[in-house]
DNA sequence: CTGAAAGCGCTTACAG
DNA sequence: CTGAAAGCGCTTACAG
């Protein structure tokens, strides 16, 4: 269906051989041959058939992103940079939506990191543990986004989730504020996202000689708008309610925020906010929410040069690279005039 | 360095051929050959590999979805749902941004549309025209997303924009709203989005007997938040300020949004504000932004099923399809009591 | 119902 | 510097 390198060859009247040199800048080819070359792929309108330099070269120059769901903004905004990235490193993105389901994220260990249209897999998992993540059969190099107790077994790229969470619950306290809550706590043992930031949260409090009350510390069943915003109703219900609330992402802070309006409450004199992720969307409410940011440009340089490392043979023992994070203080916690600069 | 198929055979002790058709659910094959066959799969766990499949049938199972940024939430939202839509029609999306880059929209349509490892690409152009999409070569079936002028060339699917801005205009004028401005005018004749939406506002206003005042109709270089914001200052400067504006899609509502807050007008008591696209951002903010609300599902759905026929073969001439859309009237247009049931 | 054989379009040791 | 040839792992008319 397609113009074919053999007929580039015999236009030219040279072998395929002398064609494939040409095209993939190999090898000294005389100058006038490759020009001769040239012209005939100019003009039969020849393109190499990507296909079949995969099956003969075992590359296939596409990467697997898989991670729970695009529309939440943080896997978005991501997304968008390893894209980029891959693409200055000449590779193309597929992307896998797993929804946090614990049969997609195992498929994706098993079946697509073993699967030779994929290069490298870039996977943010959320249900799987460091066990059955350790379980994995993979045939290409996997590189795991956020952090994870599956250490020693693949890369992974990620901001130290304990400490981060303690600086928010820290600044919270700076702020002197008294009954610090928590949304986005999960029982399952297998979101270890969840068990850092509630780990963190509980090392501050402790830090700073503060009991921890349970019913201070609000679960989420994922972690959209809505979850945070059921979460802070529930906060909002106790007898003695919090004055400050941590949110483990951005998503649920805003969410908790939509409730506290609703209630007539208003952020942060009544009840001050910090969320997690840094989201483009956080940085523009009024009131402007307070955030950890992790350096995502970060994360998905870190990632791509640790994917690319192990796709062109680097077999040093996996590592773990922390990317820095920033606080960053914004109307939700500070009061308005503080950040009138904006 | 896999197991191959041919091995497979040996071991069942039946040909290539034969094992081609058990995987593939083929033809009759005789109840015992094909219990044999897959025993020798399970016990060599062989797994077939699908570039090779591809070079040979001619189809990769990838579609391409190009986009201007998946940063921007109305494309992570439809990306979400046209990544879930191709999983049930057994498709692999590569995801692919353009940046609204002229010369990366051409080399979409003119290079991966002929690259065989797609089957089929859904394309959201931003800097073609009609015209340059029309001058594609493309080898594969292209849906785009949408609304544009290249009607008769290419399918597409979308919602008829100049009607949704035409509603949304009108809307405030029946709030009463005096001095109506827009926000998202772009000069190039390329971006037939903006043009749309313009016309629509035009139209509205003048079936209402208003003058179109040039001054109210502010131009945006892009569709993120930061503009909005620019540009509402811009407005805000004129001697004679908007009571409200009606922005091409939510993130410059957000900014607009941002900057009136920050000069302390009250939305929508000073100025009505409403979007286009119905983000889930512009659900949860307070006030909630009211906006146009294009069914996203649908069109997710319209362009696969479209895609999907073409690749299969359906030759009948290029249709557009238009989806449905809501006005979605939320506080940032109404009265805060009047929304209380959210 | 199943086999032998060709071929999808490349790359790559092996020669020269 | 370049050619002839094998082969990556499948699918698919062609036979039987």
């Amino acid at each position: 269906m397609h113009v074919t390198m053999r007929e580039v060859a015999l236009r030219a009247g040279v072998s395929p051989r002398t064609v494939s040199n040409v095209v993939n800048d190999f090898a000294l080819v005389a100058p006038e041959t490759r020009a001769r070359v040239r012209q005939a792929i100019e003009e039969l309108g020849y393109r190499p058939n990507p296909i079949a330099k995969s099956l003969r070269s075992g590359r296939s120059g596409f990467i697997m992103l898989a991670l729970p769901e695009l529309s939440i903004s943080y896997f978005a905004e991501l997304s968008s940079l390893v894209i980029a990235e891959a693409r200055r490193c000449s590779y193309t993105v597929i992307i896998e939506q797993t929804d946090g389901d614990p049969e997609r994220e195992r498929q994706l260990i098993e079946r697509d990191a073993r699967n030779p249209f994929v290069d490298g897999l870039l996977f943010s998992p959320l249900a799987l543990n460091a066990d059955q993540l350790r379980a994995s059969s993979a045939e290409v190099p996997i590189v795991l986004l956020g952090e994870h107790g599956a250490v020693g077994i693949h890369d992974h790229v990620g901001i130290d989730n304990v400490g981060a969470a303690r600086a928010a619950v820290e600044h919270l306290i700076e702020l002197g504020r008294l009954r610090i809550a928590a949304i986005g706590h999960q029982d399952a043992a297998s979101n270890e996202t969840s068990q850092f930031r509630s780990q963190g949260y509980r090392e501050a409090l402790e830090a700073a000689g503060r009991r921890v009350e349970p019913d201070l510390l609000a679960s989420a069943p994922s972690y959209h708008r809505d979850d945070g915003a059921s979460a802070m109703a529930r906060l909002l219900d106790l007898a003695d309610p919090p004055d400050a609330v941590f949110c483990y992402n951005d998503l649920l802070a805003i969410g908790a925020m939509r409730t506290l309006a609703e209630r007539g409450r208003s952020v942060p004199e009544d009840v001050a906010v910090i969320g997690f992720d840094d989201s483009e969307e956080g940085r523009y409410r009024s009131p402007s929410l307070s955030t950890i940011a992790p350096d995502k440009r970060a994360i998905a340089a870190a990632a791509m040069a640790r994917l690319v490392g192990r796709m062109n043979g680097d077999d040093s023992p996996p590592a773990s690279q922390a990317v820095p994070f920033r606080l960053e203080a914004r109307e939700s916690t500070l009061s308005v005039a503080r950040t009138a600069s904006f």
